[in-house]
DNA sequence: CTGAAAGCGCTTACAG
DNA sequence: CTGAAAGCGCTTACAG
């Protein structure tokens, strides 16, 4: 199969290859009637631009990176398909670059995806967009980035982000209004940034409401599932257990729910149990668990979005751009007032 | 930040850029103190090739493409996982292609890949990977490529693959073998052809073993989550039901646990549960699932293995490699003997 | 509004 | 074993 530069359709629509690149890009300047003539043309020869020559001679090279620590999480998996589907919108392609922060050398895999591929853009996602040697490595290749969920917002960067802080507040609003006061918290890990603000919103809340936070109630997870089973059963054996857990995310909220089957202790009748992110995994269990719905995709599809933006691209340092996204409480079955029965 | 080019390490190692050249790709014929030197002058500018400008003149692209159906669910996390680490190692890197073979279109954007990307190569992910349109635009296109588990194998193609009848032949057997007689199974959806291999598998362990198939017993599913939990209580409410279920993968095993759970019946006590793939919805259940591993990773990185071998990329049509992977079976919880407490 | 020239940074094919 | 020339398929910068 010959392929069809743009010289055949130059030579068959009788222009320049100027003329026709003008008219691929869509670029101002070209006659209505010769503009037509090149597109029927282009559909004629099936004609499609060689990416690598088009990257080549300008400075583009139409491929967003997205970097990632954990490719495997369903949480990575919600943010890859937002960031997809708005790439494919925007007629550019997705990479994705795993990260091993623990692995040496992993700076030279970074520096070859920049130098080599020449990306017109890269996402950084948690909890990878923390790492200051990664940041400073984007910073100093000038190829423009997004910080998905940062704890800080370094200048000079896009960031796109929902409010941990606050949405955790809600949740222990909302369990405190239910009527529980002997709350059990399970603690993300440190190296997530979001895992701290969250602890932050418990306990601003449980403060706003006058309840006692009980440190030997909060306990340090590492956002899997595993660490929710140990840690649920820390404190459902422990005397004196809490009505009710609120987890720092899904799998752990999970985790604990499963301890909770395994002790026969009922939800919510005997234990509510809350959760953080909205994942597939709030879903699959039973009863369902009360979350916070965080806008993984939405998110993903902000940052492609910035990154494409010309204006984005151009900015100068001080024109950064930060983007706050709303998120959600959803009430599921694994939450129920206490004591049972009580009056609303 | 000004890039240093395959000149400026000529010029500075005093040979010409061809020799530089050929020192990158480890190419014969260069004296070993000139290839030192080159190399030493590479490390000091710290010089990376230019992905495009190298593709453009060379035919390869250094790009491997993964299409596939549905990019968010647990399969294609890890698939995609041991396609990522096997690009790096090989200095590939991975574009993920989502296919939508519903939506009007879609022929366009994986020409547009093919076509634009020159891609050296294409992953295609079940179920697509039994798409005839699909593989015929690879065919035309020349762009080598290798199905994940395909139906047939059609010539002039790579595949990888388990056996899927076989392994669901030896779960079926596992289940007699502790005693079940009266076996639902939720079968998986027409469109994967690998269900109708793992249906087959069963009956053919059923058929050996002299029990009959209690057709109202096989239910048609999805492969998701939620038509475990419908199938699963059809199954557990009908008249006489069974003391076991095999789902055909792990999602629909975890919603007929569930509804186990919900209609009280204890698990493996009162009904054994066997699902198939050994996602990470089978571990995070409890009891833990009965299931087969299915070498997703592996079967991924096997894949960009034959992609990336030159002797299968000049190969001639008659050269098909087809590859099979060893499955196990992970007996866990959710199975027991029938009747309980009955003797091995 | 349109085009001729030069160049992006490599590799291929050919000499020597 | 090494290199000079030509070219990959586009776009940039400059004319007109």
């Amino acid at each position: 199969m010959k392929t069809v530069t743009i010289k055949d359709v130059a030579a068959r629509a009788g222009v320049s290859p100027k003329t026709v690149s003008r008219v691929i890009n869509g670029e101002d300047h070209v006659r209505p009637a010769i503009r037509a003539a090149v597109q029927r043309v282009v559909a004629e020869l099936d004609y499609r631009p060689n990416a690598f020559a088009r990257s080549l001679s300008s400075s583009r090279s139409y491929l967003l990176g997205l970097f990632i620590d954990d490719p495997v999480s369903g949480y990575a998996a919600d943010v890859q398909h937002g960031a997809l589907i708005r790439c494919r919108e925007r007629s550019y392609h997705l990479v994705v670059e795993p990260v091993e922060p623990n692995r040496a050398g992993w700076q030279g895999h970074v520096q070859d995806s920049i130098a080599a591929l020449r990306l017109d853009g890269a996402i950084i996602a948690p909890p990878i967009c923390d790492t200051p040697e990664l940041i400073d490595l984007f910073r100093q290749s000038g190829v423009p980035y997004v910080l998905m969920a940062p704890s800080v917002e370094p200048e000079g960067s896009g960031a796109v982000r929902m409010d941990d802080h606050g949405a955790a507040r809600e949740m222990t609003d909302y369990l405190i209004g239910l009527g529980h006061r002997h709350i059990g918290f399970i603690q993300g890990p440190l190296t997530h940034s979001a895992s701290i603000r969250r602890e932050e919103g418990f306990r601003a809340a449980m403060a706003a409401a006058g309840v006692a936070v009980e440190e030997r109630l909060l306990l340090r997870g590492d956002f899997r599932f595993r660490s929710g089973l140990e840690l649920g059963e820390v404190l459902l054996r422990g005397p004196d257990r809490p009505s009710a857990i609120f987890a720092s995310n899904d799998d752990m909220a999970l985790g604990a729910l499963i301890t909770a089957m395994k002790l026969d202790i009922a939800v919510p009748d005997a234990l509510s149990i809350a959760g953080f992110d909205d994942t597939a995994s709030s879903r699959a269990a039973w009863p369902q668990i009360t979350t916070i719905r965080q806008p993984k995709a939405e998110m993903a599809a902000a940052a492609v979005d910035m990154l494409v933006d010309p204006s984005f691209r151009k900015k100068d340092v001080d024109h950064d751009t930060h983007l706050m996204l709303p998120h959600a409480l959803i009430v599921r079955g694994s939450t129920g007032r206490w004591p049972r029965g009580s009056a609303p």
